[in-house]
DNA sequence: TTTCAACACGAAAACGTTTTCGCTAAGAAT
DNA sequence: ATTCTTAGCGAAAACGTTTTCGTGTTGAAA
């Protein structure tokens, strides 16, 4: 087992200085040929390779990003993080990956660690205790110590930064545009409490479509779980809610749901008290997972395109760190530089599937 | 915008030493009462953290574990990020994430980038390519230069290293040892090619189940599944290769299928060609995602308990990471240290669901 | 008064780089 | 013969820590 080989040690069993290899190997022409030959034929010989650790110290920069997200065992948030790898990897970047289990505390004490030198600027989804305390003072602070951060989906008004989102509002009046065009007369919701603001959007753009079809929006028809504990792992009681929701609406013909789980499970109870889909039933969902793609009968959803939301975000993230870097240079004060922060808006898609019926 | 507060400006500040500084905040009684208040005081107010990068370089450690699998958007490899993740942070580690999207190319380079002084140890799971070579040089050089590699799910005999896998063999039995006890005559398995060794060994458990049996398992009832080319993208050609072999083998009355996606669309044919779950057909499926659990009917599954192999993956490496620093001190020559390593294997449950028949 | 321990602190090395600057020798220009 | 370039290399600083060792001051012991 031989460590890794320093320039140090270079420099010592070639009897040069250290700086002489440093340069040799940057093809510096300070150096001679001869001296360039034999120090680069040595270093290959016993595969140098720069020391990042050393490298970061120096330059004050570590080409690693930070992603901090709630939970990663969850189908969007492993397609953002594919498209946040995939382009950190062609630009240089590595990622470091944390994750709040969608708690404050855990949130901010994984922010600190990275904070101190990890990293060079974050990626970030906020998690729902943080947007239910309204509490975004660590964000403000590692921004404040020149840090950048790029929010994305779950983004607030309340830090100036970059975001990415998809348009959750648009997606939704797609989706129950598309239903009242499929014929639904009574359309129902199924959303989330409104402090998550996806849910909050997706049921103003569900409300906004009727609306804007004559159709006054009935609040029966409007189920919102609390899915403050994990739902998860109590889908009997998910499912009992929609199913009462089911029993006294009996009405319902068109069912748009704010996420796969919901829809799909929508769908289980459907079926269960006896109804076709989607001859009795329409139903659209929000995020374009597994679950949608496999279910029978597969789901029409609105897809979120998570790995185009993380390669903006990267992309966003990069370039706000290179211009830092060359920016550095030419001499600003503080407030001088322009800080318009950029919002990139993901344009959602309907993807038909079978749970609505097609016309054509 | 004020930059991290360092040692040095401290000392500046207060007019000490930058040693003083760095005692004072560690609690050292060689500085006296009054200037560690001080020093603390100041620290405290200006938020000092010392700096990771300038730890790790003195430490030559960093604090950081290297994760390298095929594929994030998994449920399988998420949840093992999760129980790595879970882990490394309760023991003070930070979890750097590369893919190797399934090449061989880019998990060699990926490797090499981390191996550069940026992480302490890999966790990793080797991707298709790589197995299909048959070259790990890569994973013996790393282990070469001193930093402990730890294997899961996916690992090989010619590497020597920690290896954390799941029961693929017992789980298989068990699987078809239920089937069988179902009343099941003609079970068929759906598997992959054989270089993926977990498809390998839970072939291997369908047979040796059967034999145990008594029952000579029949070549036609096995189904190998080419998914070189990525299966998602071609759902219509998986559904019509198990469409062919159902129609072909009429008398198939239980399936077995080493994941999720084959034991979902192998019911969605089923269903097709007019036949129920589990009365007709009864299937059970490798993995525990979230197909499983929400298709309908839901999928009995053998349970691979990922998040457990990530806890006990994370385990084994801290363990060693910990084991080679104090044991630097006492002299070792090289090949006189204890290189025997740990393969634990994580056994493997039967959730049952709606696709068997339940007997009591 | 001299000696000595204890106390409180600073200097410097080390981790592995890159880069600026300075130095020496050799050859060219004057 | 003297000055000036230039080629080729080394010394040292810097990034931010921790830690070892040294040093000066003070009060007590001799």
């Amino acid at each position: 087992m031989k460590r890794k080989i320093t320039l140090k040690q270079i420099a010592r069993e070639l009897d040069v200085s250290i700086s002489t290899v440093s340069k040799a190997l940057s093809n510096s022409k300070e150096i001679s040929e001869d001296t360039t030959q034999k120090i680069q034929a040595f270093a290959k010989l016993y595969n140098y390779k720069p020391n990042n650790i050393a490298l970061s110290l120096k330059n004050r920069k570590t080409k690693t990003i930070g992603i901090l997200i709630p939970e990663i065992v969850h189908h969007f948030f492993s397609t953002v993080i594919r498209g946040i790898e995939l382009v950190a990897n062609r630009r240089g970047y590595n990622v470091i990956v944390g994750l709040s289990n969608e708690s404050f505390t855990k949130e901010i004490i994984n922010m600190e660690m990275l904070a101190n030198g990890s990293i060079d600027g974050f990626i970030l989804s906020i998690s729902k205790e943080t947007l239910l305390k309204q509490d975004y003072h660590h964000f403000n602070a590692t921004i404040n110590q020149g840090m950048p951060i790029v929010m994305f989906d779950r983004v607030v008004n309340e830090v100036d930064c970059d975001k990415v989102i998809v348009d959750d509002f648009n997606g939704s009046v797609k989706a129950v545009n598309k239903l009242i065009e499929n014929n639904c007369k009574n359309i129902a919701l199924i959303t989330t409490m409104d402090y998550v603001s996806v849910g909050r959007l997706r049921t103003q753009g569900y409300i906004e479509a009727l609306e804007s079809h004559k159709i006054i929006a009935d609040p029966n028809l409007i189920l919102k779980i609390d899915d403050s504990l994990d739902v998860e792992n109590h889908l009997e009681d998910l499912e009992l809610e929609i199913e009462q929701f089911f029993k006294i609406n009996g009405s319902i013909d068109g069912v748009f749901a704010v996420n796969e789980l919901y829809a799909v499970t929508a769908m289980k109870v459907a079926r269960k008290l006896g109804l076709s889909i989607p001859d009795n039933i329409q139903v659209i969902g929000f995020t374009d997972g597994v679950l949608s793609k496999h279910a029978t009968p597969s789901l029409t959803t609105v897809s979120q395109h998570g790995q185009k939301i993380g390669e903006q975000a990267a992309n966003l993230l990069i370039d706000r760190l290179v211009a830092a870097d060359t920016e550095d240079d030419q001499y600003f004060t503080n407030d001088e530089r322009k800080s318009d922060f950029i919002k990139v808006v993901i344009e959602t898609e309907i993807i038909e599937r079978e749970s609505t019926k097609q016309f054509r």
